[in-house]
DNA sequence: TATTATCTTGAACGATTGTTCAAAGCCAGA
DNA sequence: TCTGGCTTTGAACAATCGTTCAAGATAATA
């Protein structure tokens, strides 16, 4: 054997992550990217091949710390609705609602690409759905505990929260903080909580 | 006087508006622009000032299309709430949604663009708002003929259809042609009509 | 027709783009 | 300690970026 690699891989990952998401893909230029994440370009290529390649890792590990905030946001409350909640309220408050990182970056991602970067549109794309389908798991579990309605669709309301969820992010990112980000998240549900719930 | 301009100063920005709002800021070169619109650098220049400068007609001039089309869709039906719905419905399906152009053009600026071209942001912000109170106007006058209920504040029965719509158009860039898009559009306005309507 | 003010042209600018690769550095096994 | 195989380095690449400007073309006026 030999050399071992030096980097953390999860780290540079990350701090390529912050840089995507704050300047979109076209935006982020290799130097700019050599300098924040302190590598030279040929370790860079030799890591991840390509601009593009960084670009998809970024996207990959970006999905995946949502997952994880949602997992941590189901824990946290007892109430699956109220952590759908949580997860929208802290994802869109957390970073300061200025800054272009209060939107979804992989909406950005399907915003800004073309057919020209098929391979990360479509991951982009994935990811999207894949959370869509996460979204749709906890709506399921609130309509068991009659927390939402049984008269609709999970499928219809994890939609539903999808396109309310990135159009709220598109809205503050217009509109600044003065948004009542909390009243808008409790009224993307409200036409849908159970008339039996008591609670 | 002197030598006349040449080229159809609309047309050109027409031309110019196509290519930003399939390819975005900063993946729309000035040479590719020049191409597109056959002028060459110094015309350009000349006429817009800089690549800033020609997007910012740009984004003008998309704004002004939009606000003419929602006229034109109050014009051709009775209804306030038909005409809205008609507007977001065209907007979506007429452009083919595998392309970016089904994304709101306002949308994807304000997503790809940072302060680093502050004044490009703050006119996608404002054009934005003006259609959100474009729709206000629409949906004040809904009310008053009872097709919307008038216990929901206009401005958040805007806010929320300009939530909906840019969100809507997302959703159809990620999941393609296969959303049912006038029943989504129906959905965003069926908890809000007047249940003393009976037509 | 000559003048003159304006517009158009396109070669060229320096800066920056994404990417490559030969050389140097490094460490595990012999 | 030497060797072999891996990693890291950073100068350099061709291509492209947004932009400039001197020279040429053009048409209304005198």
């Amino acid at each position: 054997m030999a050399n071992n690699t030096k980097f953390d891989r999860d780290e540079v990952i990350d701090k390529a992550l912050q840089l995507y998401w704050n300047r979109g893909f076209h935006g982020t230029s290799m130097r700019i990217l050599q300098d924040e994440i302190d590598m030279r370009p040929g370790s860079i290529y030799a890591a991840f091949g390509s601009k593009e390649g960084l670009f998809k890792q970024a996207l990959i590990r970006y999905t995946q710390l949502g997952s994880e905030h949602l997992r941590q946001c189901r824990s946290k409350v007892s109430s699956p609705l109220a952590a759908l909640k949580l997860f929208m309220l802290t994802r869109v408050t957390q970073n300061q609602m200025s800054s272009p990182s209060c939107m979804c970056l992989l909406a950005k991602t399907i915003a800004e690409l073309t057919d020209a970067n098929a391979e990360l549109l479509e991951q982009a794309r994935s990811s999207l759905k894949a959370m869509e389908s996460s979204f749709e798991s906890l709506i399921i579990e609130a309509q068991s505990l009659n927390e939402l309605s049984n008269r609709f669709d999970s499928k219809e309301l994890a939609r539903h929260v999808q396109i309310n969820f990135s159009g709220l992010r598109t809205y503050i990112r217009v509109h600044g903080m003065q948004v009542p980000t909390e009243e808008i998240i409790d009224g993307i549900f409200s036409p849908f909580i159970s008339r039996k719930s008591l609670h």
